[in-house]
DNA sequence: GCATAGAAAA
DNA sequence: TTTTCTA
């Protein structure tokens, strides 16, 4: 109909990326095959709990099944043999060797599970289309969707760039095999949705390309709604609700109808989806942003057995997280009541903040502080009391903690960052050294780069002073209560040529080094003798007020402070200050009460002084 | 089904 | 921020 055309030709009409979607086989009961080959030519099943949850295709002939009851498989397969897959190390480690191996290959890829992968190709066959620049010939290898004529459908040029994708496939396949003995199933497409569900088509140890032109076709096949990535349960049956039962009826709604239940975000996607297009692109697998634990039990109804089921979590917790190289900012707590009159289970969360002092890293190893354990527990059991009404019968089957906003951590709880961190409930995003030998290179680059980013905003300077920094090494509360709003500081910090306190040794200012300090605070030098300029203003002054011709120095910088800093300092610092203030002339939009204020100020903290320059928040 | 993580909705 | 959904 009409829309579906619409569809079609907005976002459909070239096919430039191509994707695969790489499914190792039986992945668990593959690795028990590798890990014992005896087990190799028998059917086989790995069991967790009373389940089956995955088998070799041996045991599949047989009618056994993923997330079947073991019972159920051994009626229909008595000689099956089962070994235990609770214990996912093994898993673990062959997941991480493909993910190494996938990396050697292609730089990143995105991870799903254990073992899934999709791999955007598209630059690598570019290369070879412009480096091979041969007149060379390609073919499919492998299965194809549905027939080599259809590819022919489309002249976007897509037709050689997946026989291309098909060529690299079978490579990654031969590679996988030869260094890992491992077989998949590489689905090959010009995108994610599409790649991961023609990737099926021919399992296992196998591989098959889609047609782009047959991705409508391609997807009505399908059995029901519940075959596309992103639509589970839920949402399948909510969509029946609008009468539609399987893909073609979703292809073929109307918008207006699907919007009216999903709202206009989600109706979009699910007709796209349902079209086979899917325009989400591959992401990176980094560091998991949360790191939990959960425990179910029998119901608990006494606070205290859920202040030892917390302390156990909390252990547990502290020893996945200690080669992180991260500090967690961030405690969620999750409670399961089971209401035995309603005979039925509800979960319930809350975070809080948690301060970085709570942790501190010895020799690379992230720990608690001190009684950091006991503080802890303190206010998980806050939060707790907020989700269980102590003076009720309650029944607790399940506590869970979960460690979230993570925070790089690579030097001790002493670096800078994490004392600024510490003091001012402050996300310090971006720190850039500054010393003598460096003064014109890196820092002016991406301290322009950051003040010409043009989602970069002056300083508020109500929201300084509400946030103003305590110097003096007073009380600090290392818990808070969800503070209602992070700030994000980017920091200039200016090296001196001067020692402080410390007892480390700088045999010279020319040492100091400016890689050092990275972006988003991945790495602090906590030893190097550093002076921060500061952010906190008593006499505000628009820094948009160019007033300027009295002097040679920004007006908002102090001229006994200004006339201590290195030429080049000053000349960095005049610099920015240009900068800073032509980007608020130019942006009219921010009202004068929200030019930054910037000045600065000195405070003695024991034997450091420590200037601060706030250069701009976001 | 449970345990874990990510994402989107509310 | 909390809940819900999905894999």
């Amino acid at each position: 109909m009409e829309q579906d055309e619409e569809f079609d030709i907005s976002s459909d009409q070239k096919h430039l990326n191509v994707i695969i979607h790489l499914d190792i086989d039986y992945f668990y009961a593959q690795v028990e095959e590798i890990l014992n080959p005896e087990l190799k030519d028998k059917p086989l099943g790995v069991k967790q709990g009373l389940n089956i949850v995955t088998c070799n295709y041996i045991a599949r002939e047989y009618g056994v099944g993923k997330w079947k009851p073991m019972k159920e498989c051994l009626e229909k397969c008595p000689e099956l043999v089962v070994v235990n897959g609770e214990d996912l190390t093994n898993y673990k480690v062959y997941s991480k060797r493909v993910s190494e191996l996938l990396h050697k290959m292609f730089g990143t890829t995105e991870r799903i599970g254990l073992d899934e992968h999709y791999i955007d190709i598209t630059k690598e066959i570019e290369r070879q289309l412009t480096e091979l620049d041969d007149v060379a010939e390609h073919q499919f290898l492998g299965p194809i969707y549905p027939d080599e004529e259809t590819f022919n459908q489309c002249n976007c040029g897509c037709k050689t760039r997946l026989m291309i994708g098909t060529e690299i496939a079978d490579r990654v396949r031969k590679r996988l095999y030869e260094d890992l003995k491992l077989t998949c199933s590489i689905g090959i497409s010009h995108n994610k949705l599409l790649a991961k569900l023609v990737g099926t088509m021919n399992k296992p140890n196998n591989q098959t390309a889609l047609a782009p032109t047959a991705s409508k076709v391609f997807m009505a096949d399908l059995k029901n709604l519940r075959s596309i990535t992103g639509i589970g349960e839920k949402t399948a049956s909510r969509i029946q609700e609008l009468g539609l039962i399987t893909i073609q009826d979703l292809q073929e709604c109307d918008i207006q109808r699907l919007q009216k239940k999903f709202g206009i975000d989600m109706a979009t996607r699910l007709k796209e989806m349902s079209l086979g297009i899917d325009m989400t692109e591959i992401k990176a697998t980094g560091k998991p942003k949360t790191v939990g634990l959960e425990d179910s039990f029998r119901p608990i109804s006494i606070r205290s057995d859920a202040a030892e089921k917390f302390q156990a979590l909390l252990s547990r917790l502290m020893i996945q997280i200690q080669d992180d190289g991260r500090v967690p900012q961030s405690i969620k707590v999750t409670v399961r009541k089971y209401d035995p009159v309603k005979k039925n289970s509800i979960r319930e969360t809350k975070q809080c903040a948690l301060a970085p002092s709570l942790f501190r890293c010895v020799d690379g190893k992230i720990q608690l502080m001190d009684g950091a354990e006991q503080k802890i527990i303190k206010n998980v059991l806050m939060l707790f009391d907020r989700m269980v009404d102590l003076k009720q019968q309650f029944n607790i089957t399940l506590l869970g903690l979960c460690f979230s906003k993570f925070q790089e951590q690579k030097k001790g709880p002493g670096s800078i960052a994490n004392y600024l961190m510490k003091k001012q409930d402050v996300e310090v995003q971006s720190i850039t050294n500054l010393s003598n030998e460096t003064i014109n290179g890196s820092l002016s680059d991406s301290f322009r780069s950051k003040t010409a980013s043009p989602s970069s905003s002056l300083m508020d300077f109500e929201t300084l002073s509400n946030n103003s920094l305590d110097l003096s090494g007073s009380s600090e509360t290392e818990l808070e209560p969800s503070p209602k709003k992070r700030k994000k500081l980017n920091l200039l910090l200016v090296a001196r040529n001067r020692r402080y306190s410390s007892n480390d040794d700088i045999a010279s200012p020319s040492k100091l080094n400016v890689s050092d300090l990275h972006l988003n605070g991945t790495s602090m030098d906590t030893s190097t003798p550093i002076r921060i300029i500061s952010p906190l203003c008593k006499n505000p002054e628009p820094i948009a007020c160019s007033s300027t011709k009295q002097t040679e120095i920004p007006p908002n910088i102090d001229r006994s402070v200004w006339q201590e800093l290195p030429l080049e300092v000053q000349r960095e610092l005049m610099m920015n200050w240009q900068t800073t203030a032509s980007n608020a002339t130019n942006s009219s939009t921010i009202p004068s009460s929200h030019h930054a204020k910037t000045r600065l100020s000195s405070t003695k903290t024991n034997n450091n002084t420590l200037h601060k320059y706030f250069v701009q928040n976001s």
